[in-house]
DNA sequence: TGTTAGCACTCACTTAAGAAGAGTGCTAAT
DNA sequence: ATTAGCACTCTTCTTAAGTGAGTGCTAACA
């Protein structure tokens, strides 16, 4: 257990470092406010903290920066909620202030402003839309031998694909394809599009048209590829005004992640509500080591979420990046809870 | 007038330099084959280059270096065309291998292989949507006051917009609305969608529905945001790997510019065909002086015409990146016209 | 017993100086 | 006109010394 000038220390440390981007020495936490002892005192406690794994030294005779373990301390047990401004209040609804309707746009503009609020780098991920339900579907014919499919669903989103025709098909058969897809399928959620269409509707199609073998599996075709949650960035540039980013290689490593949709959404803890925090090597990404995630989640309408994220160097500022995270989730799902989209 | 053994030295410097990025000497030009005379020779000829302008010295005794008017002069004059490997080319034409057919698809799948063929970052434009013609008007009713708007185009692009409804409009206005506007602007290219809708339009929809100036206004609005040609690319970090980008700020301010469309849009020479070389300070752009810049373009049918670009550095392979521009810009042309979309 | 002053020591960082090497420009010989 | 020879320039690498921030330990002190 720590004692109480301990936990002093570290907060002290970590929160300097924090600021400063160095090494923190004993001389410089003395003349904090509210530290009442002496340099060789804090010296002695550094030795302790230092011995129990919270702090380390760049070398011998460096002052001290929080390790891993320091900053999991940290984030768990010193850090204090922070009030965000009016400002920053304003800034995040602004999201909101010229009506735009698109969820899409909502969500990259937010991720816009959290990256300029921040400093530093954001992601987003847009709302699952595997679990939006289908609310319209229709076929609009381009050629004797291709169409594209389009499917709403009810919150105004629009999935399109083109897919190509059996070479006899006439346009009446398509609109009795097309009706009998919004008798069957309206209200069905999109995760479970492929499956209701091969195991039920196919069966309709094939009584009601012969056998379309061609259009179904075009069709499936056309369902088993929707988008999964698109992901947007704001600030991907930020990461460059940060000391630690000065060398090319940990620069090049993150670009290279942000480039790879798939190892991105790893970074994105399944299934967990609230602010989750990762720290360094807990990101299992070498890209990762010297970084911070925190993530938020927000949601639209009941089951559809999304997720928010900065990514930053691990000495980032935690108190007002889950401040902004908290905040701007719980303005997300209020608002594009509210008006259903 | 260059003389012949000028024009010779030139071009091994600037072959030189382009491989090796490294000040080329008068001892190593020696060594080439198809170089007869001796260093010092050459020393005399590189010291009249220089006073021409075609080469600078990084610092008095260095080796040369092509000058930004050396490249133009390489490019202008002694660019002798490359054949792409088979191997290349079954590379390019794997674009359209499993038979996408998205146009949107291919020339993202084109950027990829493009900058993994070049090792430089690619950029391709979007065919210009605004040339599309309208083929099918929809409106899809998602709460009491909104609705989505789809537009499909002759070549199977779906624009869609939410935008909200008057209070009291029932389903059955609406599909007035949309048989008027199928009606009326089918076949109208994008571009002049917005005027005819105002023009024409509008008065035929207020003398069947009374005055619906809210929802009138609403789907001026739906036209006026369409989507510009959009921007993909390909091989961000590749520059990374150049050499004279191990400068974090340089690698920092291209980022920057390509993270603003508005700015990289104008990196494009408008209404030229064919190749286009931009080299270094030509581009306009501070990020862009070490930078050069080789445009083409393709088209989609007559008169749709997006761009690719390769950007790399002033040293970069001109010859294989103009014979790879060429041949992809013609393969995509080909392709994307051959089936209508 | 906990705290602190004092001091030797470590290590990164800076500056200076010298040595090596690549390449040039000029002059004189071919 | 071409080229060999040579002095000169400038970068880069290495070594050495000096500086300063910060530590750890010891001994004195409250």
């Amino acid at each position: 257990m720590l004692t109480n000038r301990q936990l002093q220390v570290l907060q002290v440390i970590v929160d300097d470092f924090i600021m400063s981007a160095q090494p923190v020495g004993s001389r410089q936490i003395s003349k904090k406010e509210g530290i009442t002892f002496s340099p060789a005192t804090i010296r002695n406690e550094m030795a302790d903290l230092e011995e129990l794994g919270f702090l380390e030294k760049t070398h011998t005779s460096s002052g001290r920066v929080p390790s891993e373990k320091g900053y999991r301390f940290y984030v768990d047990h010193l850090l204090k909620p922070q009030i965000i401004t009016t400002n920053e209040i304003h800034k995040i609804q602004s999201v909101f202030q010229d009506r735009i309707m698109e969820t899409e746009q909502v969500i990259r503009k937010s991720a816009t402003i959290l990256s300029e609020l921040t400093s530093y780098t954001s992601i987003l991920l847009g709302p699952d839309v595997q679990l939006h339900k289908v609310k319209r579907f229709s076929i609009v014919p381009l050629t004797a031998d291709s169409a594209v499919a389009i499917i709403v669903t009810d919150n105004g989103h629009v999935e399109n694909r083109i897919f190509s025709l059996p070479s006899d098909f006439s346009p009446s058969d398509i609109e009795k394809v097309v009706n009998i897809l919004n008798e069957r399928l309206i209200g069905v959620p999109l995760e479970q599009l492929q499956m209701k269409l091969e195991l039920e509707t196919a069966a309709v199609i094939k009584q009601h048209l012969g056998t379309y073998d061609g259009l179904l599996s075009s069709l499936i075709d056309v369902t088993a590829h929707q988008s999964e949650g698109k992901i947007f960035y704001g600030g991907k540039t930020n990461m460059f005004n940060q000391p630690e980013f000065h060398d090319i290689n940990k620069v090049r490593m993150l670009m290279e992640l942000m480039e790879k949709t798939t190892q991105i959404q790893s970074i994105f803890p399944m299934n967990q509500s609230g602010i989750q925090i990762r720290i360094g090597s807990e990101n299992n990404h070498l890209a990762m080591e010297e970084c911070s995630v925190i993530t938020a989640s927000y949601s639209v309408g009941e089951g559809q979420s999304g997720s928010i994220a900065i990514i930053g160097p691990t000495r980032m500022d935690y108190r007002r990046v889950v401040a902004l995270l908290d905040f701007m989730s719980g303005d997300l799902t209020r608002q594009l809870t509210q008006k259903p989209r």
